[in-house]
Parts: structure tokens; sequence; C-alpha cells
RNA sequence: CGCGGGGUGGGGGAAGGGUUACCCUGGGAGCCCCAUAAGCUCUCGGAGCAGGUUCGAGUCCUGUCCCCGCAACCA
């Protein structure tokens, strides 16, 4: 049996959680559930990335400390598998000294070994009111924006990991798609960057700054910074660090993030995993933004939107169905819960509920449905094995958009062949034709379960199969029902 | 300034040199009544602007206007 790993991105907790996040893990989640459906063995991690400067800062703002700011926060994070029914089998925490810190112990000094990590001292503009370094675009008339002060010309040691000397490597692989990113759009940005050479990371802080986090090997004046600690999390969950479970499962799979964070997952950590000897993963899937009513989600304008509460309006496949279809998987996308309920009305009620209500229905007029299951109509067969080809190759692409697109178009078909039959006429004598439109039901919700959890099995639940050659129907409850 | 993406019927999206530009939504007409006042058929309606390449261009090129991202060591 072949495995199949997925990793989503760690999510940073200096807030709660949002729909993007929701994206994400849902997009995940569907690939998780159609390997699994395969037949395949399937781990799926996501997780919580607890350590920085930002972190302690909103832990003090809060009020608590910090260890139980990022406890409670985790939890919400921690949460979104039961609101938004993902079937994640990991969940890491950086800040887990049990699970995660012996992992990335083991890697730093895997790139000691390699040689990969010197020090090298650091100048750059300190600004006392940010507690932290600043940049040029920070700064308005050589003064910080946001304290109105003029930066300290500061000098610091620092730990760098030799990046530079992973990067034609890293090039090829990506060129032989050996690491396979997608979209393609995402592939060429990384190549062209990778082309002009990727420079040397710094990889701890003093810890004096940074207090809040793994602190360097044997030189404790320094914490690690976010890389060899963040990233690690892909590694030290399936065990790197603390027993041998981590070669069963890596390379991953798949690992899906976002587009803000594709040069760390597509340059920095292929680095260090070249550096430490370790393969590197398959395939990088990038999604793009959620903007909200067009506009993009942020905290000024004061848009963003919660999941939780959304699955608690709505339900959770009706917001996974709506993130799955109406937001093109590698790109942005827009949210309205306007566009959402006429998705909802026009997809969910309209199409597949109405369509399940429909042939249940008709075939729930039988007290048992007898006759030969593989001998339907030839274009039934025909549209339901090419409706399963082109979502085998969508989501081979990372279009899941497209994908759930054709399993509508398989609805629609059936909404079509029910009027083109007038099945409802002369019921006895139509029974071969309700039996393809319980075959065509069936196939759907087989489809559909990767995508739809919760609505493929009350679906399924409706038709039971007594032997291969008869069922009885019952009519379940209403799919999805009217908004108003 | 630089780099990247984009401007497609009233609204939202898809396709990416080749006959009548696809889907959802909206307007109009008809069919049907099994179903969640759902379904099916027909119809209305479209490519920012200006050029160019080509037998042929939303699709390639140039210019122009507009929109949106990114600018990696963001400490």
């Amino acid at each position: 049996m072949s495995k199949f790993y997925i990793t989503t991105a760690i999510d940073y907790l200096n807030a709660k959680p949002h729909l993007g996040h929701a994206l994400e893990k849902i997009q995940a989640d569907v690939l998780a559930r159609y390997h699994r459906q395969k037949g395949e063995e399937v781990f799926f991690l996501t997780g919580t990335d607890e350590h920085g400067v930002k972190v302690l800062r909103a832990a003090k703002v809060a009020g608590l400390e910090t260890q139980v700011f990022v406890d409670e926060l985790a939890e919400e994070f921690k949460d979104l598998k039961k609101y938004l029914n993902l079937s994640t089998d990991g969940f890491i925490r950086t800040s887990d000294k049990i699970n995660h810190w012996p992992g990335v112990l083991a890697l730093w000094e895997k790139l000691v070994k390699a040689g990969d990590i010197y020090k090298k001292k650091y100048r750059g503009l300190y600004c006392v009111g940010h507690e932290a370094f600043v940049t040029e675009k920070d700064l308005k008339d050589g003064r910080c924006v946001e304290h109105q002060k003029e930066p300290e010309v500061v000098e610091e040691e620092n730990y760098f990991f030799r990046l530079s000397k992973y990067s034609k490597e890293i090039g090829e692989r990506i060129k032989k798609k050996e690491l396979r990113i997608l979209p393609e759009t995402r592939e060429n940005e990384i190549l062209a960057l990778i082309e002009r050479g990727l420079e040397d990371v710094s990889f701890s802080r003093p810890s004096k700054d940074l207090p809040w986090g793994i602190s360097v090997p044997g030189d404790p004046e320094h914490t690690m910074y976010v890389w060899c600690d963040a990233l690690t999390n892909y590694i030290s969950a399936i065990g790197y660090g603390r027993n041998e479970d981590y070669k069963k499962w890596w390379p991953a799979n798949a690992q899906i993030i976002g587009k803000d964070i594709l040069r760390f997952h597509a340059a920095i950590w292929p680095g260090m995993l070249l550096s430490a000897g370790l393969p590197l993963p398959r395939q990088i899937l990038v999604h793009g933004f959620i903007n909200i009513d067009g506009q993009k989600m942020s905290k000024t304008i004061g848009n963003v939107l919660d999941p939780v509460e959304l699955v608690k309006k709505y339900g959770a496949d009706p917001i996974r169905y709506f993130l799955l279809k109406e937001i093109p998987s590698g790109e942005d996308g827009d949210f309205s819960e306007e566009k959402f309920k006429m998705v909802y009305s026009g997809q969910l009620a309209n199409g597949l509920g109405n369509f399940s209500a429909r042939v249940l229905g008709l075939a729930s007029k039988f007290e048992k449905l007898e006759g030969d299951f593989k001998l339907i109509d030839k274009a039934v067969e025909e549209k339901i094995s090419v409706t399963r080809k082109i979502i085998d190759s969508k989501l081979g692409e990372f279009r899941i958009h497209e994908a759930v697109a054709v399993i509508d178009e398989l609805i629609s078909f059936g909404d079509r062949y029910v009027n083109e039959n007038e099945v409802w006429k002369e019921t006895e004598l139509k029974k071969e034709i309700i039996i393809n439109l319980i075959v065509i039901l069936d196939n759907a919700a087989s489809f559909l379960k990767p995508f739809l959890p919760e609505t493929a099995e009350k679906i399924e639940k409706s038709i039971q199969w007594i032997d291969e050659k008869t069922l009885t129907v019952k009519k379940g409850e209403v799919l999805f029902p009217r908004l108003n």
C-alpha cells in the first residue's frame, strides 16, 4: 500500500483563525480524503507556529503569560478540525518540547555537521519603539513611522545558514519536477528568484531580543529564528529526532501553503533538507488569498471573517463547497455572504439537494429495486467514467475547483436524464431508468465524499443495498434547506 | 522606479491562436409537474483603449490607461 503524507502550513499564533486558514485546511483535507479513498495510507498534518516576538507581544497585550496565551489560541486552531470536518491525523505545536523540540535540535546539529551554520555580524537599523530592527520602508524622513523615532544603527552577531550553497541544486530539482510546484506561475516565480542566486539566511536572534523560542544548542545567548524552528515541524511531527517513523512518511507527497510563504518553503526549506541529507517534498501546492467583498481581508478594515461563525450559521459542507468551488485552488478568490447564498441556493439546494430528493423520491415508490446495476445505459456509464477521469486528473494538478465543477456537471446530466426520459410517468415501466438514476446519484455521492463528506454520507445512507442486485431507498432529510 | 498577475455578456468566474467564446447568476418565452416554487429547452446579452503579427487572436507582440499583488535576510 502506498503512502500519502500531506501537510499544511502551521499557523502563526498572533490572532485567531480566519477564513483563509479554513481554505488551506479544507483544500488539504480534500486531498487527504481523496487519497484515503484510493486506498492509500494517509497522514494529514496541521499545527501551529508559536514562537517569535509577535507572539510574545500579543500575549502581553492580552495580559497573559505567553504559554497560557498560546495554549488557548492553539485550541482554537485545533477546533477547526471539528468545525470544518477535517480528517487530520496529527497536530504539531512548535512549543511542544516533547514532540517538536527534539527534531529541531537534531536538524540544527545536522546542519552544523554539514558545515552550513556559521556566525556573522549583521548591521541594521534598530527602533527602540519596535524593540526590533526596521527596514527602510518602515521609515519616513529617517524616522520610524510608528514611533516617530530615529532608529539606531546596531550591530549584532547571528548564526546564518549557508543557503547560497544549495541555490543551484534547488533550482535543478524544481526544473526536473522532482520538487513540483503548482500552479506553474508560482514555479516560474520561485525559479526566477533562484536564478538570481539565493543568499544565506539568518538563523538566530540574540536571546535578549527573542527569549521565546528554542535556544541554539550550546549557545543560550542565541535563540533560533523561525526557519529552523517552524519549518522543521513537517518532520518533527512524524518522529524526526525521536524515532524512525519519519522514514515511513517523509518526504511529504504534498505541502499546501499560501503564496506569501512560497519562498520559505521552496527555497529555505529545501536548502535545509539538502544540507541534512533528507529528501525533498514531492510537491508544493500554493493557494492564493481570499478577498472579502473584493477587498483584502484586514483587521484595519475590520472585514476578517471567522470560519467558525460561518459554519455555525450555514454548516460545514456548504462552506467547504464554496471555498473549494468558488475560490480557484491556486489563485485569489472572493468571498461575500451574498455570493455565498447565491451559490448555496443555485448549486447546493437547486442542484445537488434537489436532484437527490428527486431521485430518491422516484425510487422510493418501489418497495425494493431489483435489477442489474452493472448493466446501465451506455451514456450514463460513459458520463460517470469520464467524470471520474477528470476528477483524478484535476486533483493531480491541484485544480480542486475544476474537480468540483465536473461533479456538478454530473448532477446536471442527471437532471436532464430525468426530464428527457419523463421518469415520473408510468413509473413501473421506467424502472430501468430509475436504476440508472440511482447509479448516477450513488456515484456522485462517492465522488463528493472528499469534498462534502457529510452530504455524501447522507446520500449513501439513503441508498441501502441488500445485495448487488437489490436495494431499498428511503428518502432522507432535506440536504440543503433553503435560506431565507 | 523594478518584478509579477489581471482587465471577458447587467453581476461573478472559466478557457488560452482555429469553425457559432464556456459556466453560474440575471431578463424574456416555452415545456414539465417526479423533486427543496426545484428541473429541462430556447432566447437576450460580452473581450479597457489604440495599433501590429497571422490565412486566422480574449488567446501572441507593441504602446496606453486602470486594478491587484510582491520587493526574499520583513528580527
